[in-house]
DNA sequence: TGCATTTGCCTACTCCAGTTAGGCAAATTA
DNA sequence: TAATTTGCCTAACTGGAGTAGGCAAATGCA
């Protein structure tokens, strides 16, 4: 019987695709064996589960989006850094929206320690070296640069944006300019 | 047949109970049904399916949560104002994880259009009221206070700050006098 | 009060996803 | 070429979503 040569790293990238044309959600052990013309059953030689599956596509987004982000930070700072990042970051979001869903997956917290998420807060802070700030504000800055990223382009991504003007474009752009100055001043006071 | 008095409407909070407990993916029909004691098929003249709980949930949690934000701003201006939304609006998520989840549930353009989502732009623009802000800049702060907002809250109820000092209360804190800053020194150059 | 109508929950059923067990044939190794 | 491993299969079970139709409880009305 026709060996189709699965293994588990194409399963997860498959899915991946998948993910990216069909949503995250809808991406399934079942609808993966569809897409490679074998029977669901087949699948469990090369993965746990179903959450298994989901895990894998997850953790592969968090180290490819860490790879370009990484990329695309190094050798800037400051404002060339933020930028660079967060453009990588939305870029990889609207370009690849069921591997970004994947990145938001909640994995167990082992799993998520040994996740690149870790490589993802450490390049955060790596940006803030442009920046003049002492603990404890930089965890705080840190913190505040993750939700912005992930807020605003979960919102985007899900449409938040779309009905209104001016443009999401419009609005990251300033958002990034405010974020440079709000680094840049600040405030410290308790 | 002992009737149990289902309704769409108690149904809908129960729901809401229900993924307030043990999460708003796993908050199912078959799941219901077995709190309400009935068989799965019985919700059925009081409910489409089981997007149409789901989405029931979504409208319910975001009216729930505009009228707590609500309450908390009227009267309130500028930073005040920005805290005491922001506020509510984390402590709701804390409170009522499932229901919080359930307010971020994708919703077709139209339910949305009609939902109170509205209300929660209306309001985040009510706030800026206090600060100086033409257009376009209101509404690219708008769009940057709401990112914040969902972006921690949700970071946080994932656990992403639980393993690291300073704790999720500093840094919240820091970050709404940090937005307090940004919002009154607003970048306006292009 | 008695009867007719409506309505609520039930049983029974279909379909489909997830998952496990065990078999046979293809690929690999010696 | 024979022995072994491995990959995909069939078969089977569980459980959720959803539909159709039935019966009894609640409701409306004389």
């Amino acid at each position: 019987m026709a060996r189709v040569g699965l293994t588990p790293q194409r399963l997860v990238r498959a899915g991946a695709d998948l993910a990216d044309e069909i949503g995250f959600e809808q991406t399934t052990p079942a609808e993966l064996a569809r897409r490679f013309g074998v029977k669901t059953a087949s699948l469990y030689s090369h993965l746990k589960n179903a959450h298994d599956l989901k895990t894998k596509i997850a953790l592969m987004a968090l180290e490819e989006l860490a790879d370009q982000v990484s990329a695309a930070v190094a050798g800037r700072a400051g404002k060339d850094a933020l930028t660079a990042f967060a453009n990588v970051y939305r870029d990889y979001a609207i370009k690849h929206p069921g591997r970004f869903a994947a990145a938001q997956f909640r994995l167990d917290p082992e799993t998520a320690a040994t996740s690149a998420g870790v490589r993802h807060a450490q390049m955060t802070r790596a940006i803030l070296r442009g920046y003049d700030l002492a603990e404890p504000h930089q965890t705080h800055a840190v913190r505040l640069l993750g939700s912005v990223f992930s807020g605003y382009v979960s919102l985007e991504t899900a449409g938040a944006f779309s009905h209104s003007a001016p443009d999401a474009q419009e609005s990251w752009t300033e958002i990034l300019n405010a974020l440079d100055t709000l680094l840049r001043t600040w405030p410290t006071a308790s």
